[in-house]
DNA sequence: CGGAGGTACTGTATCGATCCAGAACTGGAT
DNA sequence: ATCCAGTTCTGGATCGATACAGTACCTCCG
């Protein structure tokens, strides 16, 4: 039989409420009484108030939940995840909240039945597409949500925290043009499903997941200024998000005649991949072909490689504060993070020789 | 104002009881009133039943935590951590259980409350030193724990889920003993706290990382056996479990006079780094210098390792199943997974030449 | 027609804690 | 002695749900 707090009430000779306040408010009881409610509660072997208890009372579940699809692994492998689910794991232990993963790998009835079932005060929306069911049972719970990476058709509600994407991709953008650039190859990844290697599309508006989406748009956009038309820039998808991936992809861009003088990556994981097929090839990054990433993470700079600076500590620290105490403002529910062009030496002035 | 059952119950004229039922128990009642029930629950926004009341009232959290330390992104950063998360999590939805991360980062109050508070039905124990208090508050809880990598001196009631370290790197010792290999360094983490480099031990049993040690005695055990002493042996600190820092800490053993004719480390990540710090001395593994690993992770396949294969995913399920339906019987809680010695390039005959 | 056996639903007790209004006591000022 | 303020502790109501025993009703059978 567990023990409770009736029980250890019992045996000091005081009422429940008593023991309560010594654990959770040792303010409102003289100091010998909680000293001989801990030590009853000792060898009675009471391990102090039950959370779950706790949590009906207070109303309050102690813990946030992270949304990943399709697989939690996904999340980890990438860096920029990484550090993103550190910000927001140290940010709710600061606020005495755990963090609850909930991988969305199916999206199918025990997927539901764990959204609709988690004892949590919110929901972090990492990567998920905005159409999967679970989705909107996690809008059902009627819960704060705060979406990081998609778009989807609650967004009224939901809050945001990132950067704009489109703004940071027009920066880099503008960086490769001013080096001459013109014909550029694009990678990234879930630009269109199941196909690897150059896809054609009208445009970038109707690819599914919210990043790609973005970040394309802005390098389309800048392009069309100088009068690179869309259809002229070759779009490449990549299997997945990771380093063999893009090197993999990398190829499609790099064997193909004329060569692109500049090979965008919409990731750094995938860029050090190009990097990689270049180096397989013999050709110098930033002289032969100037590539660029985003991110910044780590690796980024032990390669030289142009990029876009966004904290994902940060952004993982903000999403968690907005779920843990959401502003009844609905300006401050949006929250836009600073991005910045880093130069390094993977951007060159670009070719004029190879068609 | 939150809906609940009675709201819900009051509009449609029935009892709490039947619209839990309508939920948690369909065969309970007529499907005619259950679509009744369940059309004025939509209309009402009632978002079906509050988790906290179920598990209060059902004694189960339905959540595992997973206590980390020192930090969350180190379970991530770790290939092999990553794939035992998978398993993990994967099993764990499939009893629709969630997964709670619990960083430990600084074992101090908060840690503590954090694991005090958790509302879960078990803990699981990555890699976390004995001595942390935030063990003792998990102890206190009286809940299931198990335990995959660190044996501490609450044992007796833990259960286990790895595989036998030692007996493993015994068989790798075996290989490189057959190979000729008498003269070799180890490379490991954690092996002494800070100092990186050539570490002096009286022997490994000091050591107090579980995993550490125990593969390093049965490299000690197996060599003693062939006439290399312990102390002969040479053991090198890496500052972390990462492929730059088995670089770093690789040139300690190649850089050296004698030159070790094989270099074991005690991951593959580190492993990994051992044979950069090869190839950038334009030494060939196998050949001039022999390279172990362990956990076969997919780069160790590719880059010819020869390590020790375990499944990550494997013992994630295990360690999930053994949290959630404790075995009565005291020796299945104590799972041991099969290990298997796979002998790839990177280890070859020892070379006699360069003493 | 009476009783056995189902099905469909109700009502109360309960899970373990916290909140809050108020009681009892203490000590000091009037 | 009386009143007041402050501190310490109590008891009942409550959070939202589920378990379970029990009631009402319906059907089938001898």
């Amino acid at each position: 039989m567990r023990q409770t707090l009736q029980t250890v009430a019992d045996a000091v000779g005081v009422s429940r409420s008593t023991v309560s306040n010594a654990y959770s408010r040792p303010d409102q009881l003289s100091p010998e009484l909680r000293e001989k409610i801990m030590e009853a509660a000792k060898k009675l072997g009471y391990a102090g108030p039950d959370p779950m208890g706790r949590s009906l009372r207070r109303g309050r579940a102690g813990a946030i939940a992270v949304l990943l699809a399709p697989t939690v692994s996904y999340a980890f492998t990438d860096p920029y995840a990484v550090q993103f689910m550190k910000g927001l794991a140290e940010t709710a232990e600061r606020h005495e909240t755990g963090v609850l993963l909930v991988p969305l790998k199916d999206d199918d009835e025990d997927a539901l039945a764990t959204v609709q079932s988690a004892s949590v005060d919110g929901f972090c929306v990492y990567c998920v597409p905005g159409w999967f069911r679970a989705m909107k049972a996690a809008w059902a719970r009627g819960l704060p949500i705060v979406n990081s990476s998609y778009q989807g058709d609650d967004d009224a509600e939901a809050m945001f925290v990132g950067i704009d994407e489109a703004a940071a991709t027009r920066a880099v953008g503008q960086h490769l043009i001013a080096l001459g650039h013109r014909r550029v190859a694009v990678i990234g990844t879930q630009l269109a499903d199941g196909r690897v290697g150059p896809v054609t599309l009208e445009a970038p508006d109707g690819i599914e997941s919210y990043v790609s989406r973005e970040r394309l748009r802005g390098y389309r956009d800048v392009f069309a200024e100088v009068g690179v038309a869309w259809s002229d820039m070759v779009t490449i998808n990549a299997a997945g998000n990771s380093r063999r991936e893009g090197e993999e992809a990398a190829a499609y861009a790099l064997d193909r005649a004329p060569r692109p003088t500049a090979v965008i990556a919409l990731t750094d994981v995938l860029a050090l991949g190009v990097l990689d097929a270049l180096a397989a090839r013999g050709l110098s990054a930033g002289h032969d072909v100037s590539v660029a990433g985003f991110d910044d993470i780590p690796e980024a700079a032990r390669n030289q490689l142009t990029t876009v600076r966004q904290s994902a500590t940060e952004r993982g620290r903000v999403a968690a504060e907005l779920l843990l105490d959401p502003p009844s403002d609905p300006a401050s529910r949006h929250v836009v993070l600073p991005a910045e062009l880093i130069v390094r030496a993977s951007t060159g002035p670009a070719q004029k020789g190879n068609l």
